[in-house]
DNA sequence: GTACGGAAGAAAAACGTTTTTGTGTAGCTG
DNA sequence: CAGCTACACAAAAACGTTTTTCTTCCGTAC
């Protein structure tokens, strides 16, 4: 029985072999094993025992091109693809939402399929038969998005595409609210004036955060002070933007959108003598392994990824499924307060680590 | 012309509709996409154009059906599905491996499937149609390796599975060299006895460098010093046995396997008065976020991880092509000399950070 | 003038499903 | 007992390719 079983799961076993085995059609297999048509009860559990003995499971292409459905979903991430790189050290909100999603999609028993930049190059052959795709971080115009327009392929975006108004299937956080959130823990914690350290793809993270930065200045008087470094520069990008604020004269308080920027920004600075948070106030807007380990610990607004996930996937599915479009999902980014805004405690205590 | 094409565009384009439109039957079409058959050059050329012109990309799945190549493969990660978690805190080596494998993959115009544990659940809908998987870090008797194995489907390890000793078709860092490479150093570096910390998942890592260890404890008249942490008990986990290896007495160096271990173990003995390079060498057997991060920086191996996606993707092919099986790939790990294995530094000039 | 052979392409089979349509039997109604 | 319905299942069509086999045409050799 081991042996016989063992060449039966041997690829290959098809519905016809099971319904021979079982005595019965292919049709009756299919019905019985999907739960549709009308098939005794009886006959639809020997059919089962048959299958799951034989250990059948039908073949994904054969059901995909008769229901045009693949069951599998893409996902590309375009700050990755303007980063240069798939791996880039200490961003890791790549691989975690990568990991929630296989997770969520699995749920759903749907694949998941990594997808580098769809836009140029030759596809990726069945890149266009896939059922849907999640977006990240769209930029203006993005090519990767008008693509899966052209080709009426659903898909959700985590952030808003900036260049389409009124597409309204995404996820995102509230990212004005955040940075206000950010603006007045720094000016509530001292900080007289704030420097603003963004990046240069032109995605909706940049934008609305610098415009909420601005529209905050200008309520609260105060004279902005803006930033801007590639994204790909990472942590050396991030040093020489501190020796540059720090030529500018020494503001209150810093607020890198990057991890890796305020990182670098911090570090530089303090490798000049600029004491945190004594001397200056660091807060990032997007939570990394940098900001994390950095002494002190950098305040930072984090994503709750499996939520974010959860709420891609969810929407994805329902646009799948026809569903009518209701709002975009904005979800509230956790601050996370560390040593780096702590309000004015003594010099010393600062040294003591922890 | 922008209207129609933009319809054309439109899902559905077929191979039928080239035909018409080109006047010739879809075996011809066929034929003179893929460079086969017996077309003259001319209708080669027509053909090809008109098919360009409409945008049609023959379908995946009809494709895959017919020639039973689904031109994807898939990846697993065997120690993520011990850790319970898809998105560790600072081990990057997963998104940066799928990430490279990606980018490996298009090259070869293949897609990259990420499949959650496959043992247990459901499987999702086609992963037993992909045409490979990249199984990584397989523990023994792998019930994913073993399901992989029963059903015929080509697959590669990163490291080798433990349990199938005549399994050829593996990549890895030869892990022994490594532990040796860095047992010398931390000899060379002045320390008299070495404590190891290993994991406790049973894959080949965690074998061959206690194996290699012991080994090397037996030449040199040391006594092992050996100490287990479940990988997922991660920097909490490495300060409890940072705890405990102060119990029993401090020794001249720790090496610890995983890089979350090491940092843990590292800052507990340094929050008990113990210093670092100063009274203790710290090194880690694979480079993470934490790592690199602590202070002083912990010196670690380190994968060059495009070479080993390369190396996986390439002889993944080569199994799938029914090439015959060479020998496994041996990679060399790099070492990378920090602060923490620094030899006899004087206490004072620690401190100074950098 | 017929047979042969190669070139260029068309027709048809096959891949393994799902779904639509058919078919035969049993039970009930009028 | 003809006719209708419900039931349980089977046959066949369809999905869009690739591949195998078949046709047609034409030039050349016998």
């Amino acid at each position: 029985m081991g042996e016989r079983m063992a060449r039966e799961l041997q690829e290959g076993v098809t519905i016809w072999d099971v319904a021979r085995k079982a005595g019965v059609s292919i049709t009756t297999v299919s019905h019985s094993l999907n739960g549709k048509g009308n098939i005794s009860e009886a006959t639809r559990e020997r059919v089962r025992a048959v299958a799951s003995e034989m250990g059948y499971v039908a073949d994904a292409m054969a059901r995909g091109l008769r229901s045009s459905r693949m069951n599998a979903i893409g996902l590309v991430f375009r700050s990755l693809d303007s980063l240069g790189t798939y791996g880039p050290n200490g961003v890791d909100v790549f691989m975690k939402l990568a990991g929630a999603a296989a997770a969520e999609t699995l749920n759903r028993n749907l694949g998941l399929m990594l997808v580098p930049d769809l836009s140029r190059g030759p596809l990726p052959p069945f890149s266009m038969s896939l059922d849907g795709y999640i977006v990240f971080a769209p930029h203006l115009d993005d090519p990767v998005v008008a693509l899966l327009e052209k080709r009426g392929i659903p898909y959700v975006t985590w952030d808003r595409d900036p260049g389409r108004p009124d597409f309204r299937n995404w996820v995102a956080h509230d990212d004005a609210a955040s940075t206000r959130v950010v603006l007045e823990h720094l000016a509530a914690a001292g900080a007289k004036s704030i420097a603003y350290v963004g990046g240069t793809d032109r995605n909706a993270w940049n934008f609305d955060c610098e415009a909420a930065y601005v529209a905050w200045c200008m309520e609260t008087g105060k004279e902005p002070r803006i930033y801007h470094v590639p994204e790909r520069d990472g942590v050396e990008g991030g040093q020489q933007v501190g020796v540059r604020i720090l030529g500018d004269g020494l503001p209150g308080a810093v607020f890198c959108l990057t991890g890796r920027h305020a990182s670098g920004a911090a570090q530089a600075m303090q490798e000049r003598g600029v004491r945190i948070p004594g001397d200056l106030l660091v807060c990032t807007g997007s939570d990394s392994e940098h900001s994390r380990q950095h002494k002190p610990p950098i305040s930072a607004l984090d994503v709750d990824i499996p939520a974010a996930a959860a709420a891609l996937v969810q929407r994805l599915c329902e646009v799948m499924e026809g569903k009518p479009e209701p709002d975009p999902v904005l979800l509230a980014a956790r601050f996370l307060h560390r040593k780096s805004t702590s309000p004015g405690k003594t010099r010393n205590q600062q040294r003591s680590g922890r």
